[in-house]
DNA sequence: ACCCTCTATGTCAACGCTGACATATCTTGC
DNA sequence: GCAAGATATGTCAGCGTTGACATAGAGGGT
């Protein structure tokens, strides 16, 4: 398979001109008033746009920036307007959860409303380079951090709140530090979920989501002990599935639940991975045992899985506009705003009971 | 030390200063130097590392530096070499698409090893926003650009290639530009699936992919025909089904396909929504007709969908790597990367024909 | 004619930092 | 004892831009 065979071969070669030459440096205003015949801060006053320039020097001045291929140097504009660029900084997790990208795209479409751009880093959901990680962004001078909490602890922050760069948690709130959170109805929602199978006349509901012991997992447990606490399902534990370990170990709980004398006739999980298990497990008997699993996928509607679902791109738009707040404001009490949820019915979460 | 007598008072000095202000801000190299009582550069030094500074004296600013929450500023920095900063742009299309993302993703990673940060901007697959969203990168001096040619003609980037901005393409070549392309085997991917369907016995195989002509799916379309020509199937444009319009048009390619008096046997989708438009389409009779789908997607595993995969994160790394080589070296011909794909086999697309 | 305001442009310094260069002390070698 | 290097620190200018301030002609009102 190395020969492509004809069709439309020729991808590349026909370099428009010869292999680079590099280095003219680029022009700045000086250079640009100097061909214009004014000075740099009339040029300046061109590109800024606010100020009175007479059309005729106007022009004259855009041709010769054109002629030199003139780009204003944000660089230089910031540090002339104290230092802080016209960026915010996103600290995610890891990087190959897209959730985390839901967000970031949310919060870019519209953070670039109001011209300002995003700088993204990453934490690989290791909390101990959480702090260095920030710590680059700062150094960028954004003007503010939106950052999903990984380390035990965000008080490295407070300096830089008094500062006054406002920080915005997503999905999680700062633990010691006063933060706006945009969290999701997490525990609510769960709950939601719960008492739709239990009206369709579950009481055996298991529940199983890995690793235990993060804000948002905890948050849906006890929504899902809410929902079967009201109905009067006084042993949900012996239903839950909490494991912290790596592996596969949603799909082996999902088995060890389906093994039980007395299974259960649904199954909730607690996330996306959780739910990936679940279904492994569930096998042909998918028809069999009613599922639904917190966070949409990709094809679950082509494949009738039901969901609790939210928008995140709504998460990410949410964090942008407390963020644009505070730029404007930054006193007031930090803010604690829920993102809703939905149960989506598509089938999977409908199934009524077997036994 | 001319001026500034003590700290307070010192009301009756006419011109020579005017009231500092109160309002506390960042703390920078002078302000340490001040404090630990030498010279700013000397506070610069102990910075960036790389020069003479006694121990006692580093102690010293260091202590100086943690009282006053010093934070070197990056963007002085970069102003100060050559007004160009640490940092790249990625240039992406419709932000919700999760491939955008995962090749960010890619790209971080590998970038945070160098210490360079990724800026974000999206144009929102609006190809008249492109030129625009390049504009505020270059503007914020970002030394390289990564983008996803959406717009018809990336020749309005040949200035600033010449200016020695490396401009690497992802997933689609740039037209009209002299630039690394970083894409997928798409074309020879796609035949490995039809070659593997022939050899199942396969001869009636259905292509469908949405919207047709973009370079993607042109190339994958290529494929599918040239292993239907190898199989000395010379019928193939009758099973092809690519439509341009909205709505659901795979699902009803793929009904349209299974109407027909002599159906394929197999069908090959071009992109991710063709494979969710089939899927629907086959609904229970996915145990009859075979399927391999490019694109791999969540969940596939846990329902036995074969597809046509490929590492995105990786198309990410290789984009970062040769930015990081255009780097070091501008110079060169453009280098045209293929990132690799191969199909799972999960079940659906070993199914033999049925007739 | 005079003053006033509006328009149009220029001069200069400074944002925070570091490269180039200068200076000063301390070693080391012979 | 002294040149030659290594070590330690300082001074100054300038990266590209714009705010503050200055200047100067054009028009308007009286």
């Amino acid at each position: 398979m190395a020969g492509e065979p004809d069709g439309d071969g020729g991808l590349e070669s026909v370099a428009l001109t010869p292999p680079t030459r590099v280095t003219r440096s680029r022009a700045t205003l000086a250079d640009v008033a100097r061909l214009a015949g004014v000075s740099a801060k009339t040029v300046s006053r061109v590109f800024s746009g606010n100020a009175y320039v007479a059309d005729q020097t106007r022009d004259r001045v855009m041709a010769a920036a054109n002629r030199l291929r003139f780009r204003p140097n944000d660089l230089a504009r910031s540090l002339r307007h104290g230092g802080v660029a016209n960026t915010v900084g996103f600290v995610m997790g890891d990087i190959t959860n897209q959730f985390y990208f839901q967000v970031a795209a949310g919060m870019e479409r519209e953070l670039a409303k109001h011209g300002i751009t995003m700088i993204l880093a990453a934490t690989e959901d290791d909390p101990g380079s959480e702090e260095r990680v920030v710590e680059t962004l700062l150094n960028q001078r954004v003007r503010a951090l939106v950052i999903v909490p990984i380390a035990a602890d965000q008080s490295y922050l407070e300096g830089e709140r008094q500062l006054g760069t406002p920080v915005i948690c997503v999905d999680r709130p700062a633990r010691n530090l006063v933060a706006d959170a945009i969290v999701l109805r997490n525990r609510s929602g769960t709950a939601d979920a719960v008492r739709a199978l239990v009206t369709n006349g579950h009481r055996r509901i298991g529940f199983i989501c890995s690793p235990g012991g993060l804000y948002t997992h905890e948050q849906r447990l006890a929504g899902y002990r809410d929902a079967l606490r009201e109905a009067g399902v006084t042993d949900s534990r012996r239903w839950e599935r909490l494991k912290d370990v790596d592996g596969r170990p949603d799909e082996e709980s999902a088995r060890e639940l389906m093994a039980l004398p007395d299974p259960p006739t649904a199954i909730v999980a607690g996330n996306n991975h959780a739910s990936a298990g679940v279904i492994r497990a569930l096998g042909e008997r998918r028809s069999e045992i009613a599922f639904i699993g917190f966070d949409d996928f990709e094809l679950a509607d082509a494949l009738g899985i039901s969901v609790i679902a939210y928008d995140t791109l709504e998460m990410g738009r949410r964090a942008a506009l407390r963020l644009l707040e505070r730029l404007d404001d930054p006193t007031g009490p930090p803010q604690h705003i829920e993102v809703d949820t939905h149960v989506i019915a598509r089938g999977s979460g409908e199934i009524p009971p077997a036994s």
